[in-house]
DNA sequence: TCACTTTAGTCCAGTCATTAGACTTAATCG
DNA sequence: CGATTAAGTCTAATGACTGGACTAAAGTGA
């Protein structure tokens, strides 16, 4: 086994935990008196008192006056969390933009920023520059706000292994992300997270989108590629090697052509963005997702036969891939997103059908087809999220 | 989220958490003196001491004599698992016999035993019955050499929703069996716990098995249907409902037939044993697995055509659901078992080759693809097992 | 209006697993 | 045989928790 040689349980590691266990009942349940919360978590009032008062130091909650609830006895102050000092920042790379925005610990965006620019061609280095500009600037302006950004997350189109970026639609080949932003964002108490933009995305819809309230999910992300981030109890699912998720090159037609990945018949050749724009005739749209994107809506609306019949093959792909994706991950719901986003109406049928039939009979629940809640902002919100879970998960860390 | 209002911790949490701790730390590294132990796990030398006292009076672990290595200092008193009081039953349940073994705290299989018997057209309440007599006759045989069964695991082939039983190759809906057995082993102080065959094997491999040393693999369980036990980091992944790992229902053929549970072009219809020995001509051997698989190998070895393009296409069909499923789910290493082991030999050349092709480019590692280590042993194995893992975790339930 | 009840939150002594470091034991080295 | 090294034990101190007593602030009913 691999298992890491796990930590010992010290008499401050209990501290640690039960503060992080009143801080997670704080940030559901919202308004929250001491005596609930002790209620709940199974401590004391007297622990959760002091805890609390631990929290209001670190700026996380704060307590409000007594409020009458029309009960009998006392009324209770309620806890709540705080709409600030402690904030966490997003950034994302994409194929034409950057983005950056700051999340307060309730949720809230407090600061958003895309920049547009084409970063395909360019050089690695010169894109994390511009990154970190636009970090800076976005950190700069949340001080004078009052907010104070503890941690980073970076989404971008790739897959991260040992640190070492592969991003094929960039043109990055084993670049250290993570190391050379972070010398831009020096500092902050929880660092610089990297990860795959259909992760994050994931983790966004989960947390402020589409995904709420699901347990278990998986979460589609199309590009030029097509990249699934798979949420199992709240926690991302991430593999051996860090490369789960890579539902574009499942084999859809074992018949099918030759894939740039060597396989044969991949998902991405029947229902990424470029293959169904080609499929579609638009094909000196390729490359250019967005424009090209908005024309086949306007063809599909108009009922363009080589249109219809591009997004049906792609329906007809994604729900065969999505059957298999069911039956090895048994999710509680599926999430479109990406530029399959916009796509959903004429997706979802297809897709619905199959998941309805395939291994019906057999499984406990169908999962449900919804389009993304947050489009092209998920994956931002999944990076600033993660910051945030970092400091729910522990929070004296910032003691 | 779902997630439960976790627990608090208090100061003999504490102490449970390091017993675990400690237990887990012998339980690999096998003879272990105390210092070394301490300066593995971060605890004080003093703690530790105590701890394997207190594991010692559980019967967990036995301290020999010191022995000298040729070292410079006083020698340690190396630490090792008991073997014995302390032992787990494994109970399986299949079409054509009932199993049971006993391993004690190391791993050793302590007692076994199979009872040959046609479980298919039986009511389910016989067959538990049945099941529950060999428990009891096992139970006593184990004491007579001084064991203590202080758990049970039970696997069989469905699928189990909220205790809950569908074995469609049983002929079971809805069958209670982890309530029906307990009458038979009440007392136990880890229970009965029930669960997939496919999950079971699972982890009979990653414990005993093929799966050593992988940290995530997924196991394929190949009777009638096919299932697959995946693992993640140790752990079984179960997905939303409790019914991953179907892979039996991938879609390798959108333009295939038509399954029984509904989908189109299954895994199943071309990879299933009962599949393979219809297209290999021997559709007399259908139903009763064991011989004609055994005709079918012969024929394999002869050269016989139909058997040779059976297996074929039994290989290319595994060889797309297992890329979709490398791609999906990333793992170490991938282990044919059940009825599957004994074709290895011919379904692996196809398997390892699609795999090398698809995605390759783009992950970081192969997996590798092994034969099962334990043929038709692994689903017992890891039955009796998930009573050790339960030991492991949480020795102090013992107390 | 005033005693009574109910609930929220604080205060204080006691518990107990852990740590740090001194001490004892048992081996090898020169 | 004394010096050195390492394993394991003993003892006092630490600190987060618990349980119960206490105070605070509301509503209830005669």
């Amino acid at each position: 086994m691999t298992v890491p040689p796990s930590r010992p349980t010290r008499i401050d590691t209990m501290r640690e935990r039960n503060l992080a266990l009143v801080l997670r009942e704080v940030a559901r349940g919202q308004p929250v008196t001491r005596a609930r919360l002790a209620e709940v978590t199974g401590l004391t009032k007297t622990t959760v008192a002091s805890q609390v008062a631990l929290l209001e130091e670190l700026r996380l909650v704060t307590t409000a006056g007594p409020v009458r609830e029309g009960g009998r006895g006392r009324p209770g102050a309620p806890v709540s969390l705080a709409a600030g000092p402690v904030a966490g920042l997003g950034l994302e790379i994409n194929g034409h933009y950057l983005a950056a925005c700051v999340l307060d610990p309730t949720g809230e965006v407090r600061l958003s920023q895309t920049v547009a620019c084409d970063n395909r061609g360019r050089d690695a280095r010169e894109t994390l520059e511009a990154l970190g500009t636009l970090a800076q600037w976005v950190i700069a302006r949340a001080a004078e706000t009052g907010l104070d950004v503890v941690g980073t997350g970076v989404a971008l189109p790739g897959v991260i292994t040992e640190g070492n970026v592969n991003a094929p639609n960039l043109g990055w080949e084993s670049v250290p992300a993570a190391a050379l932003i972070s010398g831009a964002l020096h500092g902050q108490v929880f660092g610089v997270i990297v990860d795959n933009e259909a992760n994050l995305g994931a983790l966004g819809e989960l947390w402020y989108g589409a995904g709420q309230g699901a347990g278990s999910y998986l979460y589609l992300s199309g590009e030029t590629g097509i990249g699934a981030g798979i949420v199992v109890d709240g926690e991302l699912f991430r593999g051996a090697h860090g490369s789960a998720g890579e539902i574009g090159h499942v084999v859809v037609d074992p018949r099918g052509t030759t894939c740039r990945c060597g396989g044969t018949g991949c998902l991405e050749l029947v229902a990424g963005i470029d293959a169904v724009l080609l499929a579609a005739g638009l094909a000196d749209d390729v490359g250019a997702s967005e424009p090209g994107l908005a024309e086949l809506l306007r063809r599909l609306d108009d009922g363009d036969r080589a249109a219809r019949g591009a997004i049906e093959a792609a329906g007809q792909g994604l729900a065969t891939a999505l059957v298999g994706a069911v039956n090895l991950l048994d999710p509680d719901t599926i999430v479109l997103g990406g530029l399959h986003a916009h796509l959903a109406p004429w997706l979802t049928p297809a897709i619905e059908a199959a998941v309805a039939h395939g291994g019906g009979k057999l499984r406990g629940g169908r999962p449900a087809i919804r389009a993304s809640a947050l489009a092209a902002e998920s994956a931002v919100r999944g990076a600033a999220g993660t910051v945030l879970a970092a400091v729910l998960a522990d929070p004296s860390a910032l003691a």
